[in-house]
DNA sequence: TGAATAACCTACCAGTTAAGTTGGTTTTTG
DNA sequence: CAAAAACCAACTTAACTGGTAGGTTATTCA
């Protein structure tokens, strides 16, 4: 279990994505300018997001990235095990030392509450809401909203 | 928010002292070697819990490290900050981006879950109470049970 | 009193990871 | 064809993790 600024971006990135939902795909440079994360750190990311098939790709002009299921499917740990590509879950038991067991115990009750929480619950909180309505209010962002572009 | 093999270490150092609060102090050469944690890299977390008073040293032989409160009044979100000594807590939420908001409402709820898991709980699960009662069946660790070294 | 124990302290270091840069190519749209 | 954007790979720099080395101080006990 890990969570350091890197699943962060990932996350947020993540949070855009389920917000705009509806306006098609949204391209890395609004992310990156938005968010004010380099453009190319966000490849990176993305590519492991797509790798584990978190998001879609849609190339070419008017492209970007889609959520690759709905947002009540994707819950935080995925995002954040999918950056992180640690391979061993918290191997430390090694012969039954108690305070090791303890943590063992103590981090699968913590990545049980991160499975449980999906972006679509994230988004929908109630504060959530009132800051996305203020953003419908504006036009959007920058961007043409084509209405489904798959 | 971050969490990293650092807290862990960390963490399961304390449940080591939470779980021998009866027996004196424990000492840093104790949870090294059952640990396989290196002395000085212990001694540097330490010192941050320290810091962060959530431990008290007792020099000399027979000395070793005690929880400066009972364990029910020790949060795991007490000794992650303590080692993790990350200034700016969250500090993204730039100009309301609603991505960031959204994280730093998320960011907020974990800790205040992590604030809520106390010491004491952690080692009153009925998992760590099997195992600490099997560790009473031995003569506990190699070292003479002082009571009450203070 | 002196040896052993153990906290406490400082400086340093190697390896890994984070984060970003550069410089492309491919695909798609207009 | 030009622009937008995903996609890709190699490289760089800075920070952090985890650990070493080599002390000093305080305390206990023989």
């Amino acid at each position: 279990m890990r969570l350091s600024t890197k699943g962060r971006y990932a996350v947020t990135a993540m949070f855009d994505l389920a917000l705009h939902e509806q306006d098609g795909p949204v391209p890395l440079t609004e992310i990156s300018t938005c968010q004010t994360i380099s453009l190319s750190y966000l490849e990176q990311l993305f590519a492991k997001l797509r790798k584990h098939e978190l998001v879609v790709g849609v190339r070419g002009v008017g492209g970007g990235y889609r959520l690759a299921r709905p947002a009540t499917e994707i819950s935080i740990a995925d995002i954040l095990r999918a950056v992180d590509e640690k391979v061993d879950v918290s191997r430390a038991a090694q012969k039954g030392d108690p305070a090791q067991a303890l943590w063992i115990e103590f981090s699968e009750q913590l990545y049980s509450y991160l499975d449980h929480r999906t972006l679509a619950d994230c988004i929908s909180s109630p504060y959530a809401l009132r800051i996305s309505a203020r953003q419908d209010g504006e036009h959007a962002r920058g961007i043409p909203t084509r209405q489904n572009a798959a």
